[in-house]
DNA sequence: ATGCATTTGTTCGTATGTATC
DNA sequence: AGATACATACGAACAAATGCA
């Protein structure tokens, strides 16, 4: 060690990570704002100095990650698009279904995320988020007696509006992912249930008694009714030596003491 | 309408899409295991049959996307990587830039995964998590008259012993992506700060006092030192009428009232 | 430790269907 | 409706890098 520098390893960074580079920092530094079209592929190979592939592999990328439209024939160029959270659902998605991952950890986390939803939606609420949540209810018991497809749906709705007044985009996703990962691991069990009709009641009535606390701007008490049916609906589906870890989150007071 | 069906518009779904999507499938399905290797670009292109730049691009977004790892001339071919919270954590960065997402959002979240991550630490920890904890504690004692970027790391370490000890992958990564991008948004601001070792001091602080209450299997204070520490740090930073949606996840037993 | 076979990174040329003017 | 420019997709080729005998 001759000089007091510190030098750090440097990985092989390829062409076509150069070029997403370039076009995104310029679509987050504003320079391309939403809507604006880009050079055309022979264009770009002309300014990045690379080949045609490598534009191309550049452009796949981008747009895969949602910050490009890419039409074929389309003479305008490829379209900047306004920034989405969608890929972040891909990404929560996909962490979500790696292997080894347990339904007690999905379960504890819209555990967390439910509760704070609802904690943070009952502070936060106004008259149009009250109406969205009512509406979605109303459809959820119109769908009772419709299916149980017709009747997730309308659930998927009522926890969109929570999380809306909320008013965390974070949240939001979070919720709709994780929703969305747990009803996958338990779906065939609904399926297979004997008395739908009865589960959907007793969901009706959960999710009421959430409205009315929310509308009641009782926070706490909106968000332990999320934790505690959550813990309801899912505590025999874990391993026994798992619902202990459900339970550590179910009555943070309890362990107070 | 002649027939009762109902038909969706189809979007043109391009060769790499296809591809993309079935070794994304294999993975997530488990049918890939993290450390498997793919056949070599020649093999995909005669299984997918198409051509060497259509599997290309569909590999350059999986490697994009975090999935995969490609070497130049590794004869064993593509490695499948573990799921990392890289994308989700480059994701979030993204939004945020665009401010689609607020640093209220993003501190909120955060307050919210680290109050849930201590609450279950306290409860769930054993004797190696706490030696763990220490170990980063002491560390980054070491590191307040070394330098911001080392205490950092270990400020880093600590919280990932905290997230470990609480049991639960999502939390883990969520805090790690979550606390990547907060520290990301500050990190000029630390940079530009008067007196470093102050900052550094306060941090220490309040760590022993999180780490005493998860000592003490004291769940509630945990997090609620978590809540109250992290707002103390940022309230100063988003607008004033953004202040009330941090206050309102601060302290939930006050709103009961 | 050396060389060899294989693979990837990159480039170029070409044919075909498409969107815009 | 036609002409033009474009993206999609294919295939071949060369250099650099890797793993294995």
């Amino acid at each position: 060690m001759a000089t007091g520098a510190s030098f750090e390893p440097v990985r092989a960074v390829r062409a076509y990570e150069r070029v997403v580079e370039q076009i995104e920092d310029a679509v987050l530094r504003g320079d391309l704002k939403p809507g604006a079209r880009l050079p055309s592929e022979r264009d770009l190979m002309g300014q990045f100095r690379v080949s045609r592939s490598t534009v191309r592999e550049a452009l796949r990328v981008l747009e895969s990650g949602g910050l490009l439209r890419c039409r074929p024939g389309d003479p305008l160029g490829a379209e900047v698009l306004t920034i989405s959270p969608s890929t972040l659902t891909r990404s929560m998605t996909r962490l979500m279904h790696v292997d080894g991952l347990r339904l007690v950890e999905v379960v504890q986390f819209r555990m967390m995320l439910d509760a704070s939803a609802n904690l943070l939606a009952a502070r936060l609420r106004t008259e149009e988020h009250l109406t969205a949540m009512q509406a979605a209810l109303d459809t959820m018991a119109a769908n009772v007696s419709v299916g149980y497809t017709q009747f997730s749906f309308a659930d998927a709705a009522f926890h969109d509006a929570v999380a809306a007044a909320a008013g965390n985009t974070l949240v939001q996703v979070g919720v709709e992912a994780v929703r969305g990962v747990v009803v996958g691991l338990i779906a065939k069990k609904i399926a297979l249930a004997k008395d739908q009709p009865a589960l959907m009641e007793k969901s009706l009535r959960h999710h009421a008694r959430v409205l009315e606390a929310i509308r009641e701007q009782d926070g706490p008490r909106a968000a332990q009714l999320a934790r505690e049916s959550l813990f309801a609906y899912y505590a025999d589906e874990v391993p026994d030596a798992d619902r202990e870890r459900l339970r550590a989150l179910l009555d943070p007071v309890q362990h107070a003491v």
